[in-house]
DNA sequence: TTCTGATTGTGATGTTTGTCACACGACATA
DNA sequence: TATGTCGTGTGACAAACATCACAATCAGAA
């Protein structure tokens, strides 16, 4: 049961009342989407907040030439959107497709707001994971500063063994900030 | 009147009574610092989230053969700490030191969270202030995979071009993830 | 002033990384 | 079976960048 999931998610830092996590629940949608799908657009309207219950996306940046960047990678228990263009109410300036079938649960940015303000804890919740976010990217800044490729591979390696398995390498090196023929030419 | 300048610099998010700023001022103390001084040292504990007053800092790594590496730098209604070691009550990983003097307003994370808890709003406040941090954090990792050194210090100068007039190159450098070397020879 | 330290520029050289090209195996489909 | 796509490895070469060394400039202190 994909609810029993999110409740299990948020006890983690805030312990909820069946009434509190029932209320919740009813600011979520839920969705699926398969391999290879969009739930964002590059150049359009950020919909949703999601929240990932199983499978496997990428938060990327396309250039005018086509090339792809990937600012994340989101696995279970992950939240993710153009962060920006959601917030914000702008237009996308990433995409977010599937690597994996992937089953989310979704929040409106007027739900996500309904929610925080009738039940103070939520905003407690989402200042955390915000907290949370903001830390291991500064942390992903360093790794980029102080590092070259190999020692900023062997620190994913490290960090996020789990991803390793379900990635190509090609799209590692793109989030690592290197080309896939230096990325394979790292393990000798 | 420093605390005049947080209550306007608050009031850009949010609206204020007085009532409700005097309550908030009422959980910052205020410091003054010389150029060089430290307001965080690297493995010791923090005890402040500041906010930035006047003057200006560097959040910097500093590794085992002593390379110095910035992570960011604070300005005038900039907040900054060690987040991880605040929030989370741990060792700093990196130093908080002066460029120029600098005064701040600092709060404990007692106070931060005796503020956000008496005063909903400040919560919402603080989610906004991490939301923004969070953003600017992915467009500069997006720099990184995207950018070689001159498009990243063009970019920099495009976003904080009252930044480049008050710090000394070698830090953009170290900001920027180059040499001071490849730095100088960019305007070529 | 004179000295000292901090900051910056620049040449020479080597390392790291990107780009282009091609090959190979896994896998799905017709 | 034949065919195409996708992911990956690897060689050759060029571009980007780091490192070391030295010189020049500037600001502040004695």
């Amino acid at each position: 049961m994909m609810h029993g999931q999110l409740k299990h998610h948020i006890e983690k830092l805030i312990p909820l009342a069946d009434d509190e996590f029932a209320f919740i629940r009813s600011h979520f949608i839920s969705q699926n989407f398969k391999k290879g799908d969009f739930l964002i657009q590059q150049g359009e309207n950020v919909l949703y907040l999601y929240y990932v219950v199983s499978g496997l996306l990428k938060l990327s940046y396309n250039d005018e030439s086509g090339k792809e960047y990937i600012v994340s990678f989101s696995m279970e228990d992950w939240w993710e959107s153009d962060i920006q263009a959601y917030y914000r109410r702008t237009k996308a300036t990433m995409s977010l497709q599937c690597i994996e079938d992937t089953d989310v649960l979704c929040i409106t940015l007027e739900g996500y707001k309904k929610l925080c303000a009738g039940l103070q804890k939520m905003e407690h919740f989402f200042l955390e994971k915000s907290i949370g976010g903001h830390i291991a990217s500064q942390q992903r800044i360093l790794s980029f500063i102080t590092s070259n490729a190999t020692e900023r591979y062997e620190q994913l390696l490290k960090r996020y063994p789990q991803l390793i398995q379900r990635v190509p390498k090609s799209l590692l090196a793109s989030y690592l900030g290197v080309s896939r023929e230096t990325l394979s030419r790292l393990s000798s």
